[in-house]
DNA sequence: CGCAAACTTGATACCTTTCAATTCAGGTGG
DNA sequence: CCACCTGAATTGAAAGGTATCAAGTTTGCG
């Protein structure tokens, strides 16, 4: 049987959908017929850039993306870290001029999605208009966790929380279980993501396998005390909105 | 000729909008019939709380609002600031139940409008659906730009940043210019907002009075310098996406 | 097998926090 | 009209968490 990997990409978003609510066939339909151009890119590779005025929206089918910005001085900031059925630039269907760049940070496979196609699906579905709008809503939820972390938690939290997001979205997405985790990150990532210093990430970290709460290596997450890390990390998943996911 | 306070809630809010699109009659006058219920508050008052389910959305009419999580250990951080226009708990028509909350930070009146009524607009006119989503994108980016700010600026950069925001957001609405704007907080709502400690955010404010970029005195800001304010703190307003407006 | 990227380590500097008073400002009541 | 009161702003001194800078040392991969 050949592979179909448009055909792939669209089950993936409706599989993603009807983990919040079940769709109807008319639905269904209307994003399985969705026009996809799936991609394959190598790892470290810009999709979008800063200033760029997309006319797709792309979905991550394969792989991690990550959004961020550049400053002055070559100082990076990443503003999320995007998995398997993510649509990190589904606001450029409302906000035509991006005001940050969107990469691959592994290599990874994405399905382009044109702005016309997308425009009449919510057009003519107001229910997935709203499902879309909500995923919208909830990367801002996750926005304003990373803000929390950033002006109150101590790097060790910060670190801690992430790594725990990290874990459970991918757990939602049936793509982690048993605290073993894909972390494909870099310390320098993690660094520019968290606000910190790739030697203080290094640092942390080393604390953290000594306190026997994880293990890290070879772009893989253990963790071997999830209570004890999620307890002082402040962790609490509720802003993710899964709890759907789990009835 | 009498007050009617629901009309003025309805009107500030086509205004916003017509900012961004000139509207239809029809759409104009289902905005015009949202039954809003308006309501005067104290500052500093809690409107809707982390954890609560919403069934009402607050439109700001006058006054300043803000949404704020706390942490253990009474630490606060404040995700941002809203000004007359904004919705700030727009998000709950789609996500049920808050992760953070949202309060006045100046005496206020605010009107409330049921999500049943929001609802039903943005199921009727999916144009309308569209400018209130783009909103919540724009909250979105704000929070991004506060990331940058929290991860990756010093203190000195992210106040400055944060005082050009709120210049420029203001005079969108018309309620600042000349470089003159209210901005009712304290030194503790500062710092709160940009992850820092009162005491610096005190050191720092004396340091841009002596510079003699600003001046801040009795809940007004006088922005002295706006070029160099804006440039050293790498201010570039396009997240906010104002242009619009300018033409 | 060898190179480049990623990770470690050490020493030092510094921005920001902490803690603890003290001063100032605006609103209130006598 | 002034003394009083409370929240806000200011100051000083010292500690601390992170950043910097500058080597090493691994690891992964061609």
């Amino acid at each position: 049987m050949p592979f179909a990997p448009d055909q792939h990409a669209t089950t993936l978003l409706i599989r993603k959908l009807e983990s919040i609510t079940p769709l109807s066939d008319e639905e269904r339909q209307a994003l399985e017929s969705l026009p996809v151009r799936v991609h394959v890119l190598g790892a470290r590779q810009d999709i979008v850039r800063d200033g760029d005025r997309p006319t797709h929206c792309c979905l991550v089918v394969d792989g991690w993306a990550c959004r961020y910005k550049l400053l002055s001085q070559g100082k990076r900031q990443i503003l999320s870290f995007h998995i398997a059925g993510d649509i990190p630039d589904l606001l450029s269907l409302h906000v035509p001029t991006m005001d940050h760049s969107l990469a691959t940070v592994t290599n990874a496979t994405v399905a382009f999605i044109p702005h016309e196609s997308l425009q009449a699906l919510v057009a003519c579905h107001p229910r997935l208009a709203s499902l879309l709008w909500r995923d919208t809503l909830i990367d801002a939820a996750i926005f304003r966790e990373w803000m929390v972390g950033m002006g109150r938690r101590s790097a060790f939290e910060r670190i801690g929380h992430l790594f725990c997001e990290m874990y459970v979205k991918l757990e939602a997405m049936g793509l982690a279980g048993d605290y073993h985790c894909p972390l494909p990150l870099t310390q320098v990532d993690l660094a520019d993501a968290l606000g910190l210093t790739p030697v203080h990430v290094n640092r942390v970290l080393q604390e953290m396998r000594g306190r026997r709460l994880l293990e890290l290596r070879r772009r893989t997450l253990v963790i071997e005390a999830w209570d004890e890390l999620s307890t002082t990390a402040e962790f609490d998943p509720r802003y993710l909105q899964l709890e759907a996911r789990a009835a």
